[in-house]
DNA sequence: TAGGTGATCTTG
DNA sequence: AAGATCACCTAT
């Protein structure tokens, strides 16, 4: 039950540290309520030679800027106007890596993440997809840069081995990435229902 | 399977 | 300045 320390972020090769994010444990503490479970599905994103990474070709905006910081923060964006997406920064900084984290297992304050999914009873759609998973665990923009080491937002290892159940896969939706399109960069726990479907 | 919604990029 | 695109989700 110990929280990631940073120099588990700072590493340099993200995919290696996505494969390993598989089987931790994700939570926030929000309004002192506490929600979170264990982390099904990632995929890196590795800087300013990955086409389908927002740091391709040195890319650097108002949006992504946390990228570049030194890894162990969270960045968050807002995609398709909807909904936001949670990052991990990953490497030194100066590297614009980082790993998206697409599906987490419910394991702690499932009657919080129902209410702010508007649902009913717990499904896998609660916390499946990077959008839904967000909202659930109440992710916004007002975490953007927030050091994952601190108290809002945190990854813990539970000492779980999943590693035989880790498969990989080419990333989704990103067909617009050419060649970079087809690198096996994203990580899932085989069978679980909680990945997110395809 | 279509459409919502906004930051960013591309084109003229 | 306008138009296209995009690391998605939900309800038809």
């Amino acid at each position: 039950m110990t929280k990631l320390n940073e120099a588990f972020y700072l590493r340099d090769q993200v995919w290696q540290i996505s494969k390993e994010l598989i089987g931790k444990f994700l939570f926030t503490q929000i309004d002192g309520v506490t929600t979170g479970g264990m982390i099904v599905e990632t995929e890196a994103y590795c800087g300013i030679n990955d086409r389908a990474c927002h740091a391709n070709n040195g890319r650097k905006t108002k949006r992504n800027n946390i990228m570049y910081e030194s890894g162990g923060r969270a960045y968050i964006y807002l995609c398709y106007g909807i909904h936001y997406l949670f990052n991990v920064v990953t490497n030194i900084k100066g590297r614009a890596d980082a790993v998206l984290v697409r599906a987490i297992e419910p394991c702690q304050g499932v009657e919080v993440m129902l209410k702010r999914r508007n649902h009913n009873t717990l499904q896998n759609q609660l916390t499946q997809g990077p959008g839904s998973l967000s909202m659930a665990l109440g992710i916004n923009l007002s975490h953007y840069g927030k050091l994952l080491t601190g108290k809002t937002i945190w990854i813990e290892d539970h000492q779980i081995d999943v590693e035989h159940l880790i498969h990989s896969g080419p990333r989704i939706g990103i067909v617009y990435a050419q060649e970079d399109a087809h690198k096996l960069w994203r990580f899932y726990v085989k069978d679980n229902p909680w990945v997110s479907k395809i």
